[in-house]
DNA sequence: TTGACAAGTATACTTTTGTATAGTACATTA
DNA sequence: TAATGTACTATACAAAAGTATACTTGTCAA
């Protein structure tokens, strides 16, 4: 791609600020004014950004310009649950505290949310402090990592369907597995299946 | 926020995917054009869309709509380097394979970059097609994991500086630590410090 | 030294575009 | 039952905005 010249990148940035800042790109003469100059002058700098490749443009479209860069891949933005409330909708308003923009290529699915991992029971695969991506279902194949609402407390355990009960282990060898009865099992409600995990290591020593 | 007509659900998808596909918002004329009605009845529709708070609108400016949701948090495309090829610049285009949209409140500082971990000696903190966000730095503390390059191949390790010489640690007890000398030490190059993991669990029984 | 490119001024022309005026029809709600 | 909101048609106007014409100045490489 062709080197811009100093001021070729200064009106590619003040594109660049002006759509992050109003959403949608700007006009000749609000590039031209933005430089003190005539909206002559600030579309010829357009098209050589356009002749550079930096920018797509249509022609008599008034502001019909977009970033060639810069084009963000897809992103899905993906809500991070805080404390799960038992009541019924998860992903209500109120569950969620920010969301956070993923690439689509990560999220599969429509009802997929994160949350903050809290206990030890998954060490060392999933500790404190993670964010695990969830997709919402009910059932989960045997073994698999599941959020499970336990007495109106998510946790994060391998589900296992035994004859007759349920069987809920974490990894971490302290931990003893939870077992339910069939009648017991009705109390225990599946949120949905961990499909990832983020780890923040910065300043740990021991991640 | 206030419930949509289906028509108005039907505008606001049409805007989303106009900016989607365009990189610019669609003007009155346009959504009207699409949908087979006037201007004035288009216009409505687009008031009645800011009224409800799913859109933003700069009155008299042409294509001056913004998307009020899907206002995507700030973003910063991170580039996935493949394999490391041992000449000095480790962002070059040659080295970059893809790159990802992720929210930047995960990237801190300028010069970050992920790489697909293959190999097990991080085990079980890191493990093989995880994906590691790596700021690039020459130095990294005590004990932290950095990524080394040893005779030419990007290795994940604990660094240790000691007296005269260099140790390179593995989690995993299964590898025996690398213990270079002050002069072997020299051909070792710290590419950067592990700031983050990201795994993908989908369709994996032990993670 | 001649052309190509960058970076401008100044004025004008023509679409594009938001919006206003003036209605109609049909729901729903207080 | 009157008021409010939705969903339109049809025409028109003035401002906004891309672009064209005609120049000027300076730099830099062939």
């Amino acid at each position: 791609m062709k080197p811009l010249t100093e001021r070729q990148q200064a009106v590619l940035t003040f594109v660049e600020e002006f759509c992050s800042y109003q959403g949608y790109p700007p006009t000749v003469r609000e590039v031209a004014a933005a430089f003190g100059i005539q909206p002559r002058a600030a579309a010829d700098h357009l098209a050589a950004l356009k002749r550079k490749g930096y920018l797509r443009r249509d022609p008599g479209v008034s502001r019909g310009l977009s970033l060639a860069l810069k084009s963000v891949g897809p992103v899905v933005e993906v809500p991070v649950l805080g404390r799960i409330a038992a009541g019924q909708p998860l992903l209500a308003s109120e569950n969620v505290e920010e969301t956070l923009p993923l690439p689509s290529s990560w999220v599969r699915g429509d009802e997929v949310f994160l949350l903050k991992v809290t206990g030890e029971s998954m060490a060392p695969v999933i500790l404190p402090e993670d964010l695990v991506m969830v997709r919402s279902q009910a059932r989960v194949a045997r073994g698999e990592i599941a959020v499970v609402l336990v007495d109106d407390e998510a946790t994060l355990k391998r589900v296992y369907e035994e004859a007759g009960g349920l069987v809920l282990k974490g990894d971490n060898p302290d931990f003893t597995p939870l077992r339910f009865s069939g009648e017991e099992a009705a109390d225990i409600q599946i949120l949905g299946k961990v499909v990832g995990v983020y780890r923040n290591l910065e300043g740990k020593r021991h991640g």
